[in-house]
RNA sequence: UGCCGCAUAGCUCAGUCGGUAGAGCAGCUGACUGUUAAUCAGCGGGUCGUAGGUUCGAGUCCUACUGCGGCAGCCA
């Protein structure tokens, strides 16, 4: 291998994961010789040394690497500039001075690629979130989207581990359904049925064509779509595995444009046979509290970062709801709470309306002061799949209520009664044919059962802080949005 | 999709009553004995989102469009 011109080095390179990362390096004690690779967040110069701060993504801290002057040539230092890639060798040596423990004395060092400061759009001071969506192939070097990043991996390592370590198998529903009753919003068409032109310089310029207009033709003989929620068909897996969780994309074709919806985002949907409400929302405290609390333990100097930057609340919020038994009520009880208030509502509350997002953040925040879980809401706000109570006009519904941001999770018992399910399907007159295999489930074995469902991108904006949802999602999808 | 707001240097913004464009940061040049978003001095940098309109004259006023953001609805 050819190293690249204005190269110094000194021993052979080490090419291999299984290298020091910055985090393994800040956590080793000084002495000895080490290397470090990673992209140049910011250089200081003065007269006898040089102090670059070089990153990784390996943790959220910058490995400080010290050159004193003469160590590298005048003009190789210079491309030692923000974005740059590069590897250092030398000695980890005890800081001097404040702010590290450890620092890295170069001797050496290779530019594997330059970044043109001139051009370069990452800068060391911060940028607006909206600027960094505009180039997402590049945001995850700067503090921010690093830490989001690495908080989302946690909570993902957490949530399988939460429903792991209690013996829930992960079940792989369908990113492509044929079912046109899953009934959750708008889905997008997947079809072999377009005719594209031979692709043009100028996307705009392209045009389609339909080879068919038949669903007969297309590729599954029917209508097909990218799914909106894995939940009726993991019910099918929780009547002979018992418990099951999904996690996998979602798809919404909702032109809604809001700070807290995506087209395509992460869905985590548990489903327990032999289960009443009560149950579902034991699981859905211990999930919140065990997510929560892994991502504590394991992620603080990324939640320190973000409670100094971007949400003052942030630790305490956390830990708050750790700490906090959650506070179980009735819709009816809410509302008449929420009534007897005396505050001045932009939306007004009367039994039989869903709550507004103002609603459920008082009854969390002021009124009860810790995470609220909510049953037995109105059966007309709720969808057709929720177990009936007996008063004829409940279901035994939960949603999940916590600081900040009000709703987290929605959950239910499910109706498992053929015939009060199939009553329920015609009244909303809903297509009961394509539900057959569903109400299959009920009319053979049918159990009990509950589960929830809630939005992957919603639980990481509550453990950053962050407030729109596509600064917690690599490449954000919405409407009129899929660069990258 | 509806309502509201914004669009000026690479980035973040200022620009008064309509009168020929400004700052900080970044960049470049130099200084500085260990810095922590280093500091100090100097230099370069603009089709004011696009297209029309009003006007002697438009960054500024009007209209449309585009993009972005906020709120709402839909929802996770």
């Amino acid at each position: 291998m050819t190293l690249p011109a204005g190269t110094t080095t000194g021993k052979l390179a080490t090419m291999d994961y299984r290298r020091r990362s910055i985090r393994d390096l800040l956590g080793s004690e000084p002495g000895g010789g080490a290397e470090a690779y990673g992209w140049v967040k910011t250089r200081r110069d003065s007269k006898e040394v040089s102090f670059v701060q070089l990153n990784d993504g390996s943790c959220f801290q910058d490995l400080q690497i010290v050159l004193e002057a003469g160590t590298v040539a005048d003009d190789l230092l210079k491309k030692l500039s923000t974005g740059a890639c590069v590897r250092f060798e030398g000695i980890l040596v005890e800081s001097p001075a404040a702010g590290q423990t450890v620092e890295l004395k170069a001797t050496a060092l290779e530019l594997l690629g330059e970044a043109d400061p001139a051009t370069y759009p990452l800068q060391k001071k911060g940028a607006t979130m909206e600027f960094l969506r505009e180039i997402a192939h590049l945001k995850v070097r700067g503090n921010t989207f690093g830490a989001v990043t690495r908080v989302r991996n946690r909570a993902a390592w957490a949530v399988h581990s939460f429903f792991q370590s209690r013996g829930f198998s992960w079940i792989h529903t369908p990113i492509i359904t044929a079912s046109d009753c899953e009934g959750a919003g708008a889905m997008f068409a997947v079809t072999t049925l377009l005719d594209h032109e031979s692709p043009t310089q100028d996307e705009a310029e392209s045009t389609f064509r339909l080879k068919s207009t038949d669903p007969g033709d297309d590729f599954f003989g029917k209508p097909a779509y990218l799914t909106v929620s894995g939940q009726l068909n993991v019910e099918s897996y929780a009547m002979g595995l018992t418990n099951v969780y999904t996690f996998g994309p979602t798809f919404r074709a909702e032109n809604s444009n809001t700070p807290r919806h995506l087209a395509e985002f992460w869905m985590i949907e548990p489903e327990m046979a032999f289960c009443d409400i009560e149950g579902d929302m034991n699981l859905a405290e211990e999930f919140v509290k065990e997510v929560i609390s892994d991502v504590l333990d394991n992620c603080g100097p990324d939640l320190d970062f973000f409670n100094q930057r971007i949400e003052p609340e942030l630790l305490t919020t956390l830990r708050h709801v750790v700490d906090s038994g959650f506070e179980r009520m009735t819709y009816s009880h809410a509302v008449d709470l929420l009534m007897k208030s005396g505050e001045n509502w932009e939306f007004p509350v009367s039994w039989g309306s869903d709550l507004q997002s103002e609603h459920e953040r008082w009854l969390t925040e002021k009124k009860i002061g810790k995470p609220v879980i909510l049953i037995d809401y109105p059966k007309d706000i709720k969808a057709f799949y929720m177990k009936q109570n007996p008063d004829g006009k409940t279901v035994r519904a939960m949603d999940v209520l916590v600081p900040r941001i009000g709703e987290l999770i929605g959950g239910s018992q499910r109706e498992d009664d053929l015939a009060t399910l199939e009553a329920r399907i015609d009244e909303l007159g809903l297509p009961k044919a394509a539900y057959w295999w569903y109400l299959d489930l009920r009319r053979y074995g049918s159990a009990p059962h509950s589960g929830f469902g809630l939005g992957f991108e919603r639980l990481i904006m509550y453990l950053t802080g962050m407030k729109n949802i596509r600064d917690v999602i690599p490449f954000p999808r919405t409407p009129g949005q899929a660069e990258f």
